[in-house]
DNA sequence: CGGGGAAGTTGATGTAGGTTAAGAAATGAA
DNA sequence: TTCATTTCTTAACCTACATCAACTTCCCCG
């Protein structure tokens, strides 16, 4: 069935008797998003975290240049939302799109505290997600601040040897901080 | 008391029953740093998270060439660790290092898994925690990406008024992510 | 309260990476 | 398969910020 890989996610964290675990499903839903198809828009209420069980998403801003800036690609197995509107419920700054045909899992803000209410180990499943992303970013401020594009670059490979042979050149540029020119440049002068 | 500013930094996310806050108080250990004194240093594994009650601390790391890259202040009112090292019991890159001569709150790894079980409310609370950190990290990622240096202080100064009078300027500039000679230019540039 | 090290300033010069532009290659919708 | 649209590449030139160095000012600690 279609939820195992969500399921299999949340127990590396907690573990759930098969009740919790259809009171978990019965808060969730399913999604498609086309190739190119917005998840979210800037200026938009986040209103839902969203798993990917197939296909990829990218996360970015678009900065008063009109350039984009990839903050993190979804693929599947992974959780992706605009933390900052989700959490303040204001209208964010990021867009989420779909840069293949994907399925998504949805749970709403107001079904995952309901869900805190009915069973308070996702708690600790969210605090655990939360941590390891704020490790993940906090490694990336870092990165940024004393790495060089190229080193940043290949870090990349190895964090992410999946996504790089998927993913369009000038998404990884993006993601890494530097224009699609420089990154083609650095690729192939060795 | 001295945990007064602490029980109110909790407070404003959950709410404890004076025999909670007996059972949280019994888990924390106070502790002064001096000036330029380090509470971790890189290579060591994280034990404790520290809630600052006066004075100022300053995560950073050092990168290959010797530069040092500071990822966070925390002054009064604010929590600070090597998260990635208080996550996985390894080795951290962080270091921290008081500013001033500082007095803190120690909390340590195995007093919060206590916690948790105790009053698991404090999972609630320390996810909360974690969740703005994270909203803040990711902002910093798009202004470092997307903005120049003088916007990134311009930002600063309005993020931490307080901080700006009373931090050196190469502080702030490694926060910033540029030279203390290019911070003083732009400063006085106008 | 005085001296020494740290912090800040200023100038000359260097460089990683940006910008603009134009063509080539890949890709996807019909 | 075709054509239109992205994506990628290459080149010339540009700029934000770094580096190095010498000087001044500050400030803390004995």
């Amino acid at each position: 069935m279609p939820f195992n890989l969500l399921l299999n996610n949340v127990a590396r964290y907690i573990h759930l008797t098969d009740n919790e675990k259809e009171i978990f499903i019965s808060h969730l839903h399913q999604k498609k998003i086309k190739r190119k198809q917005f998840f979210l828009s800037y200026g938009e209420i986040c209103k839902y975290s969203a798993f990917v069980t197939t296909g990829c998403l990218r996360g970015f801003t678009v900065d008063k240049n009109g350039i984009e800036h990839v903050l993190s690609f979804a693929p599947p197995d992974w959780w992706i939302a605009d933390m900052y509107s989700l959490i303040s419920q204001k209208p964010g700054t990021l867009n989420i799109e779909a840069l293949e045909d994907t399925d998504v899992i949805l749970l709403s803000k107001t079904d995952q505290e309901k869900l805190y209410q009915e069973i308070p180990k996702f708690e600790r499943f969210f605090r655990i997600l939360t941590e390891k992303s704020l490790v993940t970013n906090q490694q990336r401020i870092v990165d940024n601040l004393s790495l060089t594009a190229e080193e940043r670059y290949n870090i990349f490979c190895e964090r992410y040897p999946t996504l790089i042979n998927h993913l369009p050149q000038k998404q990884i540029a993006s993601y890494i901080g530097v224009t699609p020119e420089f990154f083609s440049r650095m690729r192939n002068r060795h």
